[in-house]
DNA sequence: TCTGGGGTCCTAGGACCC
DNA sequence: TCTGGGGTCCTAGGACCC
């Protein structure tokens, strides 16, 4: 029987290279993308990454080197790299049944019943044909377990193996040699001194450290790392997302906030947009926080306070949320404070047929999911419709200097070929 | 002037029950 | 004076991921 392979599929720089699909002169050169109000580096390329420009390098602390280096800059444009991510998925669909979109930019493909000397022909072509059907290109790890195949992924990347693809045979163990641990997936800032202060530097040290005892000192995690670094399957592939358990909407201010009504200005509009999005996954929610927060980078106290709302029932309408929002920040809101972000989030989620009707509670009425499908629908590709109490779109905040245009959901924006 | 946004899982400890 | 033991559920906080 052959051992069964998973490849780790990871987009190289993706947001930048979306950027360079349609502008074909970034190629080649340092490009970052930066984030909501183009607050900081979240994306470079790289040529960016040679200049060390770090990722979440604050953009007015970096603009005048970005400048004096020829950086080119762009603001976050989710839409296209949504509709970007998915087009490569769907390539990707096409070289394994079973497969698990793990993030934005990354997938894992089960290369079972894949023979291991034909491994790397298959990881070659399936990067030639996504970068032929989509622009973008991919780095391929190939391994016995996920975090085997990010590891390869990595080394892909770092060994620069000229192809872009990377396989560690089943029982290897010298590619985890030059890796330090804190690059193994699930080894973060706080775990990594403390694993460095009992001698493991690197993943190979993990790999061969006494099981009994990582397991002691790291909990259940800290094992099935040690496995899965060991070629033991600790986590599968997960084929079909599970739903979600909480739905977030927040934003920073560029300016910050003092008054109570512009706060609640925000607030509607994040609840507007976060119930889109709930209601778009099918989901109705029955709790609601409400948060805001000063900034956390002031010399000062830092002030973040927070309100959970229970509903009687679950609900997916967007004005019986933006009523209780708007009450619940009035109870949490002081005076005098200089706020810098603030946001919603929705738990006790599940889908909406599925909300069991209350005797006491009133569920949403048809009329009013109705009207919510209508707004959708015309919200669908640009937000044309919204509260009066949520006030224009930019009051929550989005500042973008450098924008591409949505050139694959808007049709005015889409590209001209001459 | 200016520092992202959206998620998950695990554990410890308290509340509560019998 | 002495003051069990075990189970479950919930929450807050920590840590991680992209």
């Amino acid at each position: 029987m052959s051992k069964r392979y998973f490849a780790l599929v990871d987009c190289n720089s993706f947001f930048v290279s979306c950027e360079r699909v349609f502008q074909p002169k970034l190629q080649g050169k340092p490009v970052v993308v930066l984030s909501n109000n183009d607050g900081c580096v979240i994306a470079r390329s790289k040529e960016a990454k040679r200049l060390g420009i770090p990722m979440g390098a604050p953009y007015f602390k970096w603009e005048a080197f970005m400048k004096a280096e020829g950086v080119s800059v762009c603001s976050s444009n989710y839409r296209l790299y949504g509709e970007m991510s998915a087009r490569v998925m769907e390539v990707l669909r096409g070289f394994s049944p079973r497969m698990e979109i793990y993030s934005i930019d990354e997938a894992f493909l089960d290369f079972d019943g894949i023979a291991e000397e034909q491994l790397e022909t298959l990881a070659v072509r399936l990067r030639e044909t996504v970068f032929k059907n989509t622009g973008i290109p991919v780095s391929v790890g190939i391994g016995v377990t996920k975090t085997l195949a990010k590891v390869a992924n990595y080394q892909a990347k770092k060994l620069d193996t000229g192809n872009g693809v990377l396989v560690i045979p089943a029982g290897n163990r010298a590619m985890l040699e030059g890796v330090g641990v804190d690059e193994v997936w699930g080894v973060g800032r706080q775990l990594t001194p403390r694993l460095n202060r009992i001698g493991i530097k690197t993943a190979l040290d993990l790999a061969m450290a006494d099981p009994e005892m990582i397991k002691k000192k790291f909990t259940i995690t800290g094992l099935m790392m040690w496995q899965e670094l060991n070629g033991v399957v600790a986590y599968g592939i997960e084929q079909f997302p599970a739903s979600p358990k909480s739905l977030v909407c927040s934003r920073s201010f560029r300016k910050a906030v003092v008054s109570l009504p512009e706060l609640s200005a925000a607030m509607s509009s994040f609840i507007e947009k976060g119930m889109e999005r709930l209601r778009k996954k099918g989901m109705a929610a029955r709790y609601l926080t409400v948060f805001i927060a000063t900034n956390r980078f002031d010399k000062g106290k830092f002030i973040s306070r927070n309100i959970v709302v229970k509903l009687p029932i679950e609900s997916s309408d967007t004005l019986k949320f933006v009523n209780i929002g708007i009450s619940a920040l009035e109870e949490i809101f002081e005076e005098g404070c200089v706020y810098k972000r603030a946001g919603v989030m929705f738990t006790g989620l599940v889908p909406m047929n599925e909300v069991v009707p209350d005797l006491f509670a009133k569920q949403d009425s048809e009329e009013r999911l109705r009207l919510m499908q209508v707004i959708d629908s015309l919200n669908a590709n640009r937000t044309v419709l919204y509260l009066a109490q949520s006030g224009k779109p930019e009051v929550a905040g989005s500042d973008r200097e450098f924008t591409s245009p949505n050139y694959l959901t808007k049709w005015d924006e889409i590209p001209v070929v001459n």
